[in-house]
This record gives structure tokens, C-alpha cells and sequence, in this order.
DNA sequence: CTGAAAGCGCTTACAG
DNA sequence: CTGAAAGCGCTTACAG
């Protein structure tokens, strides 16, 4: 759990007598240098280590003179001091960590999440990832490693119910993207399903009357929504999904590509005249092969997907894809975190963020548009 | 600093007379729950704090007898105790955290890097990333506030100087793609100027005479190191970049596209057959908006680009790139770091990884491919 | 306004 | 093999 030989020389503390002004500095980049604690500033501004916790802290008002406010700042200033963040965590029984357990970092959805919640979290708190593998979330026992730092709170990103069956956090936690596991903790949620039955009714409405969905292997919740709500639509809408018109493949542009360019032929022959592919990286897969096979979009297909990455926007053709308001997702989860760890209780602590169909020239361009 | 209003009911901790067995299990997501502590489970066992130490950290050879492991190995495990990260650094003096600090968490590429450093660092030590805006690295304030929870080690990648300046770690640190500021520690670099002269070569080699090339705005050092490297082998290998023939736009598909539409007809008048991006992402742009304008890769325009993202391989067509090794980049700092946290001296402190120009049909394919 | 002291949860010499 | 005790660096009642 632990590493078992840190042979890590730990720098001992030097005796209070003499304090060097900067001390700090001379700690070179990648060597261990001296820690300076509050018994060394409250040693140079001959005042207590208490007094010197309530001027680090802001916490004077009423309770420190001006006259020892000015010595201990100057004595942080000289000496650098910064507040220990484990001494600071065991004393007031937490830290100010906030820690994002998410399957997906690298991802530029993603990145606009976490802008949302640093913008909302703002410098009170710390945010850190937890990173795992690629599309995983991190373990429960990486969890269980994690609440050991005691964070303020918890945020995660596209639970299972097996993952918060196993989370026991003693921190507030609120939960992002999490159909299906609402109840577990408060959560910020996207209505994909809205985008998709729009997507379906706007393929309709084109005259589209067999269509094929490409899904993600394996995944998280979403991609269940939004099929199931694509294909509720499409029915309600007098569509067709043939048996044969499903496939799925990993979130990989080339794994899409080889996928379509195996299944087209088929789905030609079915009479197959649009495709939604359950992500815009799907798409762009097959916008490639189709381009490869000569196939004209959207006037052969059209097609269509999910998350309006920033590329669908110049794509060729521009790509109609579900909108999910990805850095809105991050603040409401964000600014909801920062109620609980307030203490506060949440006036509404499940929330749904709408999606919105982007209609562009993949299924609305002129047919022939290569 | 740290949050002045932190009014969270903090759990005291419960008298240690009646422990409920499973008591973590009580606590709710989102709900603080009771905390269980070493004193709990020593005194379920009827042993002291210190034999608890020593089991759950697995210190027990020739110090525990296996009638005590037992009692405390069931105590934990009926207990659900945890060792706390807090008290735990507090005591040790310091933590097993390892903190990676990067401009640019959500990218492909640097999902790999990640990827290589958790190989690389093992379970001995938890991996977090330190995040901010998009393409900056944590502000030297926001490095502090890290650097107070006592981290194991540092990761920093794609530092500049006035960043390392201000850096005054304790801690090791590895340096990443760190290209002419090395000397402020160990570090991994990328050798990307000799992909670029491959680069340049291999253009030189089919014939261009006069190319174009398309930079980043703003960004890190690689990108100066990419842009010489490559002109000055262009220079040696006979080919020119007229005045005329510099761009520069973001990191952004879009972007690269307009700035490629303004320029193409300059471009085109003054003779440029080939165009060379500091990024796949910038390449992506001007194949797309290549396709647009009806201007056939390579035959009348020959594009590459740097990183060789993994949708290069499968573009259409696909995108001649300089290669980084990203997962060994990662996977060679995670083991440096990993080193000089086990007190050892680095045998290399320098190293460079290799990168190879992939050639695909953007530079090679026949004339007229679209 | 101030400081001595207790306590946060753990680890590690130390004495037995 | 075992436990009492000191100590990690801080914060916070508490008494003055």
C-alpha cells in the first residue's frame, strides 16, 4: 500500500537558535532544502507558534496587534514560510483537497469540464485528478488511497454503480455524467437523450427511413442513453434500424474507419441512408472511410454524432453533432461541491443540463459534397 | 490560502470503548461517516497503536507474533481501517504522492505520457495531476500550495525558466520535454530536432524547393526547437521558406484552417509545394481546408506535421509526422523520479528519446489524391 | 491581545 | 515480541 524502504534522507528540522533569512532559498531544484516551520517564524518574531498560525491564516482580526502582525509577516516574508498543508490537515481534521476521479482526462470534452470546476471550486481549494488507465476510473483501492489525503470532497466523473458501491467517502461527493446512479450522491447530469430524439426527429424530417447507429464498445452509462433514446425517437418517428445496422467499436478514429468500411457494403444493400455514431471520434471515422470509398455526405449519407468536439465545427463537411455543455457540467458540479463541503444542504441536488442538436452540412449539405 | 469559512461538521472522533464493527460501512456518499483510526483498532485487538503501525504496513518480520498479526489483521479488515495519508506523512515526513504538473492534461499525446509515468512509478506512490487553464502550467502560488502537502516527488513537463525559478522544491524533481532549461534538474527530453531534419530531408529528397511553415502561437520551447531544426536542414538541403511563407495560429483545427485559407494563395503564387505543421493538429487544418479549396496532397501541396497523433495514421490522407515517444517519455521519468526518491544518485540525469519521421501518403502518395 | 497546552493520527526509536 | 512515549507541524479552545 505504502512504499516499504523510503530511504528518502528526511531533512531534520534545524534547532531554532540561529535562522538563516531565506533558508528556503537555498534549496536547489531537485534537492532536498529546509523546511521552514511556523516554531522558526514565531522563533525570529519572538512571538508564539499560535500567533503565528492566526496571522498565516488571515485570522487576526481582533486577535493579533498590529504590532505582531507586522513582525510575523515580515518573519514568513524572510524566511519563506509557507504553511504545512499535513500538519494544517491533521490539526483542522481535513485538507482543501478536491480530488476529480474521471475515466477520460484526455479528452477535450474533458478539458472543458475541469475549466468549469476550477472556475467554480476558485482558489480555495486544491483540485487535483486522480488518474488511472485510459477510459477506466480509478480503482476502489486508489480511491480508498485517495480518502486517506482526506479531501474536502469528491468529485466523480462517469460512475457505475459498482464503483460507488464501493466508494465509502467521509467527504462529500457529488457525481458528474452519471445516469442511472443519480441516487447515490447529488449529481449534475446531461440530458443527452433530448440531442439524441432530436437528432432522430431532424434525420426524419431529412426523409430518412433506414439508418445504422454506431455505438462504443464497452463505456460508461451515456452511451446506453444514447442509444436507447436514439432508437426510441427514431421508431416514434417511423424509422428503421435494421438488425444489421448496428455496430460498435472502441472511441478510436481508425477502429470506426475499419468498422464502417466493413459494414457499408451491407448497409448499403439494406437501403441504410444515414449513420449516428454514438461520438464525434467515431465520426470522423467515418467520414474518412467514406471519403476513401467515394461515398458522398450527406447525399449518399449523412451523418452524425455526439459532443460536438471542436473539430466537428470544421470538419469537411462540418459534422452535425449532440451538443453537451461540457465546462457548464463542471461548474454546476463544481459550485454544487462547494455548498456541501460548506456545510450547506443543496436546494436541488439533481440537476440536468439540456443538450442541443448542431445541425451542420453532414446531414443538411448539399448532396454530392465531398 | 486555505478556506476561512471551513465550517464542515468535522467527525470527532468516537470514545474508543464500544466499536461497531463495519462502521465506515454506516457512512452514506456524500455524508460524512464515522472515521475509523489505528487507537479503534487497537483497541478491538487488544494491542497497542504501534503493532497496528507495524501490520498494516506490513513491518511485521521478526517484530510482530503471528497470534498478534492475525487479531489485527482482523480487526482492520472488520473494522474497515485505512491507514490516514495524514497522519501517516505527518509522522514519516512526508507523503507518497507524486505530482505531475503539465500544461496540457487533455491531448492525446499526453495521455500516453501519463500513462508510461504510472508504469513507471508503480503502486508505491499516488499519481495526481496538477491542472490548470488550458496550456499553462500551475502558477508558482499553486506549486506552493502543492508543495506543502510534502509531495514524494514532482513531475514537471514542458517547464519554462520563470517557472523553475520560482520553483523551490524540497522534493525531487524530474524535468519532461524540457528543452534548454535541463540544467535545473534531471531530466527526460525528446531529441524532436532530429525528426525535423528527417523532415526537411525527406521533402528535400521529392523534389520541394520552396515550403511553408505553419507554428504555433505562443507554446512551449519544443516548438522553437522543431521550427529551427527544421530550417536550418532545410537550408542545408538546399530549400527555401520564403519571408512570406510563416504563420502561426493555437493548437486548433479551426484555426490552422482560416490562417491556411488566408495564406494559400500567396503561397501558391510564390511557389510553396510543401507546408510543414509544428503540430498534427495545425496539419489537420490545412488538410481540410485543402480539401475545400480543391487543392489535391500531396501532388499539388505536400503537409506533415508533428506528434503523429493517432488520428494521423488514419487521415485521409494520412499525415506524414514526426513521432515522439510519449509513453517512454513518461515511463523514463516516472523511473528517474522513482530513483531519486529512493535516495539514489542517476546514473544519465540527461536523457534524450529518439523520434522518427513516419511517412505517409501526405507526402508520399500518388499526385491527385484527395 | 497572548501563549502554554492539548490534540489531530500516525510512526519509530527506545526500553523492556 | 511488545507497548509507552515522543514527535511530526499545525490549529484551537482555554486561561490569563
Amino acid at each position: 500500500m505504502r512504499s516499504n524502504d523510503e530511504s528518502t534522507p528526511e531533512p531534520r528540522a534545524t534547532p531554532a537558535r540561529a535562522i538563516p533569512a531565506r533558508a528556503e532559498a537555498t534549496a536547489v531544484a531537485g534537492m532536498p532544502g529546509v523546511r521552514v516551520t511556523a516554531a522558526m517564524v514565531a522563533a525570529r518574531a519572538g512571538v508564539s507558534t499560535a500567533t503565528v498560525s492566526l496571522v498565516a491564516n488571515g485570522k487576526t482580526e481582533g486577535r493579533v496587534s498590529a504590532e505582531n502582525i507586522a513582525r510575523v509577516t515580515a518573519a514568513i516574508e524572510e524566511l519563506g514560510y509557507v504553511v504545512d498543508g499535513i500538519g494544517s490537515s491533521l490539526a483542522r481534521g481535513g485538507s482543501n483537497l478536491v480530488i476529480l476521479a474521471a475515466p477520460d482526462v484526455a479528452n477535450p470534452f474533458f478539458a472543458k469540464v475541469i475549466g468549469g470546476v476550477r472556475a467554480a471550486l476558485g482558489s480555495d481549494y486544491q483540485l487535483l485528478l486522480a488518474v488511472s488507465d485510459a477510459g477506466q476510473l480509478p480503482t476502489p483501492e486508489e480511491v480508498r488511497a485517495l480518502m486517506s489525503l482526506r479531501p474536502a470532497g469528491l468529485l466523480v466523473d462517469a460512475p457505475d454503480a459498482a464503483f460507488l458501491d464501493r466508494l465509502h467517502s467521509t467527504a462529500p461527493v457529488v457525481l458528474l455524467d452519471a445516469p442511472g446512479v443519480e441516487h447515490y450522491a447529488p449529481s449534475v447530469n446531461l440530458d443527452v437523450g433530448h440531442g439524441a430524439r432530436e437528432l432522430a426527429k431532424h434525420l426524419a424530417a431529412l426523409g430518412h427511413v433506414r439508418v445504422a447507429y454506431l455505438d462504443s464498445t464497452g463505456g460508461t452509462a451515456t452511451f446506453r442513453v444514447r442509444r436507447e433514446a436514439f432508437l426510441a425517437q427514431a421508431a416514434a418517428s417511423g424509422m428503421e434500424v435494421p438488425d444489421g445496422a448496428f455496430a460498435s467499436t472502441p472511441i478510436d478514429v481508425g477502429a470506426a474507419a475499419a468498422a464502417f468500411a466493413g459494414a457499408w457494403p451491407a448497409w448499403q444493400r439494406s437501403g441504410i441512408t444515414a449513420v449516428v455514431c454514438c461520438t464525434d471520434t467515431h465520426a470522423y471515422g467515418v467520414l474518412q472511410e467514406a471519403r476513401v470509398a467515394g461515398v458522398a455526405i450527406p447525399g449518399r449519407l449523412a451523418v452524425a454524432g455526439f459532443d460536438d468536439l471542436p473539430y466537428s465545427a470544421t470538419s469537411s463537411p462540418a459534422l452535425t453533432s449532440v451538443h453537451l455543455p461540457a465546462a457548464a457540467l463542471g461548474e454546476q458540479a463544481g459550485r454544487a461541491l462547494k455548498e456541501l463541503m460548506r456545510g450547506r444542504v443543496l436546494a436541488e441536488p439533481q440537476r440536468t443540463l439540456a443538450s442541443t442538436l448542431i445541425e451542420r452540412a453532414s446531414t443538411t449539405g448539399q448532396a454530392g459534397n465531398l
